[in-house]
RNA sequence: GGGUCGGUGGCGGAACCGGUAUACGCGCAGCACUUAAAAUGCUGUACCGAAAGGUUUGUGGGUUCGAGUCCCACCCGACCUACCA
């Protein structure tokens, strides 16, 4: 027999699956369908990366065995393109991004066909292309354009939502300037990278560096977009339950929403004894230590000093201390944690509303002014942080509750079940021996009756900064007017293209590099005819990717088919016809009619993403901000579920050979076309499958990859050993067997998604056939069946030459015979108080009597009884039997 | 500090409902083929022991006829997160 040429064999029937449309999905089949997304790349330069691999490699095996299962199997790809190293890279080299990008896919695509990855590339798209990034501008309109019912995230008021209710959305007056909008314009402190220049969201700075290039990220004021995420907080907490998700993955999700509910309490702020206009409000989570609030504590970045600062006699310490605050990054902040540092602001005092206490006002930068009001009321006694700065600054430290003795603790257990009891009250007043979880319910009232506070609940979670400062984006299609103000870019001049430019880096004052493009920033407002100038800042990575899966299911959706003369390069003013402005589609206010992003029927199709297969890294990010979109797309009825993907399953990362992160620095990058080369698709393929557990992280090791070389080698051989046209009738019951519970094992195991011990399922087969001078043809093509999710070339091929009917690929999954399983002989263990000491063949019809008296006459039991007396049998049918003396 | 997941041979890892621990792969040793090597094939391979047999899943305890698996305490590691009021 020849050679195992894997280069031949793998060209030749790539080549016959791309002809085929292997991978295709039929939109409205009568099969069950089954929507199978995986994370698409972001094409860099460097080609796929073996990670890639897993994910992709991993999926495509489940999708051809759901294929062979008779399932309409949709597994799409696309590009996620924007992003900075593709400007970097024009920025070096000159290139445009657009023409750096083809180039990139290009490679993606012709490695992704080398591996056999079965995409439907009829459905591929790309969140560069305008046709895509159009509605992506077009969500972001809908977000400045609609306002969230209740939706201050620190309103404490919950809006009520079950997983299948719409929350009411408000449609916004472009005029109106006082309704919060879910796309808003904020001046604030913003996390900036000096290296990137780019401003960052706070998720992309990794302890005080930038996520990219390690630089120490600084603090700095601008005018940013954000997205009011914060309103749909409690709603991606709660319809987790109905989404299954690994454990962690939903749990990661919750802490990183970070929801605790407490209360909202003002005080009131004195100057030289009298009351000020300005207050100061706090979130705890302990307010029934209000008696025990010694001083106040305010951010540097607080805006009360800015108001009260005439009363201030002590403003250029103050002034002195935010200045150096402001200077530190996050890092240096939270590292020199150990080390409180403060200073009172003197001149004013706080007045507590429980007991009209004076207490003074500090200002400290362990507070942070990004959580709850970004002011605490300091109660030392009971907070570790606040002991330590009255240590410090030799402030009163005033218990306010005791540990509750057991008994007192009984007493009241039932009163207080839903409330965590840290003891009873002292010092406070009319609360005095109340359980702390009772006060917390008691002070909160009393707050609320004087007009004091409420409960309140707060997030960890904050709204996303929506602008960077970049090029290679999708450009935010806002227009600024000096009459009119902010004005949305009329939904018929979508897409808002990004202009060519020569000069790629950002400018020195903070904006992108499309405020240089003056052709393009000068515009006319489309409100008032007057001149204008158009927003510069573009979309985060995260935009286009947020919705990427909804678009695979109608890529060349587009809801007006007769596109209107592209006007926005030459505005010509005057554009105020409504006629293309898409109706937002509220709840009853025409059901899918508005359909925008993709079709209702195919969305009613082939919604919600069976399984969605990623990486860790993306569960706080990507997998939340996607949430976040869908949720609001379903308020506005352009997706018929409330949550997009049913299931969410993630794979670990493969690590170098030293077991360190693959990185080219380190020089341990495993590159995916020189094991193809080596050892060919079908090898790397089934090597990343079996490397270990899906779910973890594993280490690549040469060796390993060679020993399942060596297995595709003697599957390769074994071809030899099939007996053409005989039937399975003449292979022994062993091999029979064995592959019966093959099909069984590898079949439960990749529907698992434990690949690993599907890829040792296979070889031992394969092991077995091995000591096999012959097997049957429909034997083996059982076997080639089981492989071909695994190592498609190969059994593709080796079916061609065994079988003949045609295609593997058309052939249904192999079942069970569970007969012939159940004729087998069964092993009955044998065991003296617990431990194995035989194992006899049996039928599987075996009586318990029978067991029993096979027991009681195996030699080795009986030696190791001796003289012991029995006391006891444990049968277990079929099984075992436990003699126990 | 909080959260999550782990700890099984020389190594990567199997063991699904508590029922023969160490599947599969690597490595190693011996043999065959070869002038030789590579490749390939065969045999062996948790530990102690010549054998009979005994011991073994991070440590200590518990439940059970029986524990890698369940419960309690502790030790170690990885990842995420962190002055979150």
């Amino acid at each position: 027999m020849e050679k195992y040429d894997f280069h031949k064999i793998e060209e030749k029937w790539s080549e016959h699956w791309e002809k085929e449309h292997y991978g295709q999905a039929e939109d409205f089949s009568r099969k069950a369908k089954h929507y199978h997304l995986v994370e698409f790349p972001y094409p860099s330069g460097a080609g796929l990366h073996v990670g890639h691999c897993m994910g992709y490699g991993a999926s495509d095996a489940y999708c051809r065995m759901k294929r062979m299962q008779g399932y309409n199997v949709m597994y799409p790809i696309g590009w996620d393109a924007f992003g900075l190293p593709t400007e970097n890279y024009a920025l070096r080299t000159g290139i445009h991004p657009t023409v750096a990008t083809a180039q990139n896919i290009a490679i993606f695509k012709r490695q992704i066909k080398q591996l056999g990855y079965a995409f439907d590339w009829s459905r591929e798209i790309n969140t560069t292309d305008p046709d895509y990034y159009r509605w992506t501008q077009w969500i972001f309109l809908q977000f400045y354009k609609h306002s969230y019912k209740g939706d201050s995230p620190n309103s404490g008021t919950v809006p009520g939502s079950r997983s299948k209710e719409r929350s009411p959305l408000i449609k916004v007056a472009d005029d109106d300037a006082t309704t919060p909008r879910l796309a808003y314009q904020k001046e604030m402190p913003i996390n900036w990278c000096p290296a990137c220049k780019i401003g960052l969201a706070n998720e992309e700075v990794i302890s005080g560096a930038c996520e990219r290039c390690g630089a120490q990220a600084e603090k700095r004021m601008q005018k940013q977009w954000l997205l009011r995420i914060t309103a749909y907080a409690d709603r991606l907490i709660r319809d987790l339950d109905t989404v299954d998700y690994l454990d962690k993955i939903k749990t990661q999700q919750i802490n990183w929403i970070g929801r605790s509910e407490g209360a909202r309490v003002h005080f009131m702020l004195k100057a030289e004894g009298r009351k000020l206009a300005d207050e100061l409000e706090v979130f705890t989570t302990r307010v029934d230590t209000l008696f025990g609030a010694t001083f106040m504590v305010i951010a540097p970045e607080h805006p009360l000093i800015q108001n009260i600062r005439y009363q201030i006699s002590n403003i250029k310490e103050v002034e002195g201390y935010i200045d150096r605050a402001s200077r530190k990054s996050d890092l240096e902040r939270t590292e020199l944690a150990k080390e409180k540092t403060g200073i009172e602001i003197l001149g004013i005092k706080a007045v507590n509303p429980i007991n009209d206490a004076e207490i003074p006002v500090f200002i400290a930068d362990y507070v942070l002014p990004n959580y709850g009001t970004g002011a605490v009321m300091a109660v030392p006694a009971h907070d570790e942080r606040d002991w330590e700065f009255a240590q410090k600054y030799h402030l009163p430290i005033k218990t306010v509750v005791v540990p509750a003795s057991r008994k007192q603790k009984n007493q009241n257990e039932e009163l207080n079940q839903a409330y965590i009891d840290y003891g009873v009250l002292v010092n406070s007043g009319p609360f005095d021996s109340l359980t702390s979880g009772e006060a917390k319910k008691k002070i909160a009232e009393r707050l609320k009756s004087i007009g004091a506070g409420d409960f309140a609940v707060n997030y960890k979670l904050r709204d996303w900064i929506f602008s960077r400062q970049h090029y290679w984006g999708e450009p935010i299609p806002i227009i600024h007017c000096k009459k009119c103000g902010i004005v949305p870019v009329p939904e018929d001049q979508l897409p808002l293209r990004l202009p060519d430019i020569e000069k790629y880096e950002p400018t020195e004052t903070g904006k992108s590099p499309l405020a240089k493009v003056t052709d393009w920033v000068n515009t006319i407002c489309p409100r008032c005819d007057g001149p204008a100038k158009r927003e510069t800042d573009t979309m985060p990575n995260w935009a286009g990717s947020s919705w990427y899966y909804l678009r695979y299911c109608d890529p060349n959706f587009n809801p007006h088919p007769d596109p209107l003369p592209n006007r926005e390069r030459e505005p010509k003013g005057n554009i105020k016809d409504d006629l293309f402005e898409t109706p937002s589609p509220l709840r009853g206010e025409g059901g899918g009619e508005g359909q925008v992003l993709a079709s209702r029927d195919k969305l009613d199709y082939w919604l919600p993403v069976d399984i969605y297969d990623g990486g860790m890294e993306h569960t706080t990010l990507h997998l939340l901000y996607s949430r976040f979109w869908h949720k609001f797309l379903y308020d506005l009825d352009q997706v018929p579920t409330a949550e997009p993907y049913a299931k969410r399953i993630a794979h670990g990362i493969i690590l170098g050979p030293d077991g360190q992160k693959m990185s080219k620095s380190r020089g341990n990058v495993i590159n995916p076309d020189e094991m193809i080369k080596k050892f060919g698709a079908d090898t790397l393929r089934a090597y990343i499958m079996f490397i270990g557990p899906y779910d973890q992280e594993s280490a690549w090791s040469m060796a390993g990859i060679q020993g399942v070389f060596r297995f595709m080698n003697r599957v390769w051989h074994n071809s030899n050993k099939v007996t053409g046209g005989q039937s399975p009738k003449g292979d022994s019951p062993q091999v029979l067997v064995k592959l019966h519970q093959t099909i069984a094992g590898a079949t439960d195991d990749l529907t698992n998604f434990r690949l690993n011990t599907v890829v040792s399922k296979l070889m031992e087969f394969n092991n077995l056939l091995e000591k096999q001078a012959a097997i049957s043809a429909e034997s083996f093509g059982l076997f080639l069946r089981l492989l071909f999710p695994i190592a498609p070339h190969l059994a593709a091929e080796l079916w061609e030459q065994t079988q003949t009917q045609k295609d593997i690929s058309a052939q249904p999954w192999p079942q069970v015979d569970q007969e012939l399983l159940a004729e087998q002989k069964i092993t009955i263990v044998i065991q003296v108080d617990g431990k194995y000491r035989d194992g006899i063949q049996t039928s599987p019809d075996i009586s318990e009597e029978e067991m029993k008296q096979a027991a009681l006459s195996s030699q080795k039991a009986r030696v190791s009884l001796g003289t012991k007396r029995i006391r006891r049998i444990v049968v277990v049918p079929k099984k075992l039997i436990n003699i126990v003396t």
